[in-house]
DNA sequence: GTAAATATGTCAATATGGCTGACATAATCT
DNA sequence: AGATTATGTCAGCCATATTGACATATTTAC
């Protein structure tokens, strides 16, 4: 590939990102929310009942960033905490209704807006776009996202099995 | 397309995202630079000569948060301004010699890690990874991002047509 | 030739979402 | 019993974005 069309790459990723994240960002802005809140939301509504360790370690934030907008969120009664059963130091994490709902309603136009990206006429565009997207992950980090990504599909969209 | 391969394209795009812009990063840290800086970096040296406006438009942020970055970029020797020939008000910006080799050393592993995202042994996977990106760019400025990538393209990496 | 519009810069105040460091509590593990 | 773990919280700092107001020089329109 020539490095013209790498560039171009390298752009399209920063123009894409940009729009990928403007549907949601205007969703949050009617609920005082942000990019924080939104991450927090999705992450916890795949994975219902993961500990704050865990959400930590997807975000890759410190526990006093993620504090303030899962408070926030916590008061506004989009999230609640449930004491581990094993672990009782654990306080594991889930939506409730309205924090379902609104995970809903924030993911619907990116939905929307990926699928009309991979309805592409020509080749099986899904399947290589996810390859490609995995492989612009660092190697260190496939393993985890390769797991994170098996496990919540595992889980499944919209059912609480943890819950 | 199943909403279980839906979701974690939309995680993906999370993921390959956060980790795309950690390279430069850490590079733009040694600087005391910030991504602000990176893109202000890269669109100036894609296209020598453009005005303020142009780049406002293109990173769709105030010229007021513009003004810090560029100012810091400017006292620092990375970019320098040059008064329009046409149009006297216009304050055209450049790259330095020192400004091009950072801007070449932050895409560095940038392009790296397309080329290797996208030498996938099935399928023409660059073509179509490019055109699924682009039908991730809102419908609305499409025709801005492909007007921008074309002429970028035109101008050429690495010549300075405009300066 | 004057008035309006444009390109740019700057000052001030504010918000978001990151960060580090320090410290606290409860529970589990060794 | 002591060390480690999971979590929370306080305080302060930084980067990057915002809005609103105002200033200057230049170009365009009538």
């Amino acid at each position: 590939m020539s490095d013209q069309d790498t560039v171009a790459l390298i752009e399209l990723m920063f123009f894409a990102y940009r729009d990928f994240v403007s549907d949601p960002d205007e969703i949050l802005d009617q609920y005082g929310f942000g990019r924080a809140h939104h991450r927090v939301l999705h992450f916890v509504g795949r994975d219902p009942g993961m500990t704050v360790q865990q959400l930590l370690d997807i975000l890759r934030i410190t526990k006093q960033s993620l504090g303030r907008v899962l408070k926030e969120l916590i008061d506004k009664g989009y999230v609640f905490q449930k004491e581990g059963e094993s672990d009782r130091r654990q306080r594991l994490l889930h939506l409730t209704e309205a924090g379902e709902e609104l995970r809903q309603r924030l993911m619907g136009p990116q939905m929307h807006r990926i699928r009309r990206a991979v309805a592409q006429p020509e080749g099986n565009a899904a399947h290589l776009y996810r390859k490609v997207l995995y492989h612009m992950v660092s190697p260190a980090n496939r393993e985890a996202v390769r797991g994170w990504i098996e496990r919540a599909s595992l889980i499944g969209e919209g059912e609480k099995p943890r819950g």
